[in-house]
DNA sequence: AGCTAAATATTATCTTGATCATATTTTGTC
DNA sequence: GACAAAATATGATCAAGATAATATTTAGCT
């Protein structure tokens, strides 16, 4: 033998976090299997010992994304703290301000995925779902009734809201997310009424 | 002379017109000026005595989907029909089920427009201002008060919806753009509550 | 130490697509 | 009907980038 399947597999992580990052910052066809290489620290020939070909790269790097989206990381140690629903609206919607170091796949990507195959869609429905039901999670303990749908309704409102943002102008886009914050907060204690309020 | 000003001014237009459409529904990256120009009912050569290149026509192209957008055309003309709130939410989350001849700028661009320079991000904001404006017309007519705060989340919703439903595999994809019409229609009613209801 | 196989790097190939140069067609004018 | 000017078409160039072939390095084994 010589290295180690866990170097080789290191490496693949390597690949696929600079991947993700990548692709969730600039879409499919803005980023280079050199750029991406060069991120992981490698040149581009070592590529294709770990995976197909960009397209099949892509998949993983949405999978890989999608599990390490923020809301996924960590799931049951910060229940208590970071689960709080209005400090996850707003870490979402930090984007732009402090968090560009992980940019959500659902908006980034939203555009991507449509025009891909099957693979690729149920990744990204994967990703939509888990913090769909995270929020449900938290809206339901919370005793909101029909926390199902308040939930996607927010996240529907949180991916929009990102996305428009992120095509903005700057100084009207800053704006536009206090505004959005504002509303979904206030949208998420009115389904809340008959608990404790969210904002505090 | 040769050619009526006329003509070379329909011709750009006709370039305008495919350029939009292929835009819209596939991106700037995914779409080539041979395309373009076929639907045009040219050969690509005769692309550069109408546009400086690629880039300057996406910008032109996004100003043009934007005041073409199906919000925007008749402006005066159907105040009484179309602007009817809950026929143009059904429109727009039509996509997909019965017009796809004229998709919505305002998803198909955004990753885009993220990416791109001033001037298309200023189309982009204009195109959704326009929607926004439309819509709070027509709420404040009904004597909503917040009229728009609702229409700017009522947008946000309507474009998210459709950029993830885009996303989301068939079968689930319909389900998904039934519930947040429901809901989108709901949240105006209630908007609505002490006028008369968009539903009924 | 030296061998082996896998991992990584270097370099080459091949395709696609934007841009450009040159030809041809078209239309209005005389 | 021929000419001029502009519009359109054809074909060439050029660069970028994905993929593939070949070379080199590395780490474990004996």
């Amino acid at each position: 033998m010589s290295y180690t399947a866990k170097h080789k597999e290191q490496t693949r992580q390597r690949i696929l976090h600079a991947a993700a990052k990548l692709f969730c910052s600039h879409g499919f066809d803005r980023v280079t299997l050199t750029q991406i290489m060069k991120k992981a620290n490698m040149t581009h020939g070592a590529f294709y010992a770990h995976f197909s070909g960009k397209s099949s790269l892509y998949e993983a790097a949405m999978q890989f994304a999608s599990s390490n989206a923020f809301w996924a990381r960590d799931d049951k140690q910060t229940e208590g703290k970071e689960t709080h629903i209005k400090a996850l609206v707003t870490r979402y919607l930090s984007w732009g301000r402090n968090d560009k170091e992980h940019p959500s796949p659902l908006e980034f990507l939203v555009t991507d995925a449509a025009h891909k195959e099957e693979k690729v869609r149920q990744a990204y429905q994967v990703c939509f779902d888990s913090l769909v039901d995270r929020l449900a999670g938290i809206l339901k303990k919370r005793g909101s009734q029909e926390a199902e749908a308040l939930a996607e309704e927010t996240v529907v409102s949180l991916v929009g809201t990102v996305a428009i943002a992120r095509s903005f102008t700057q100084p009207l886009q800053s704006d536009f997310l206090k505004r959005a914050q504002e509303r979904i907060v206030n949208r998420l204690n009115s389904g809340l009424k008959n608990s404790e309020p969210v904002e505090g």
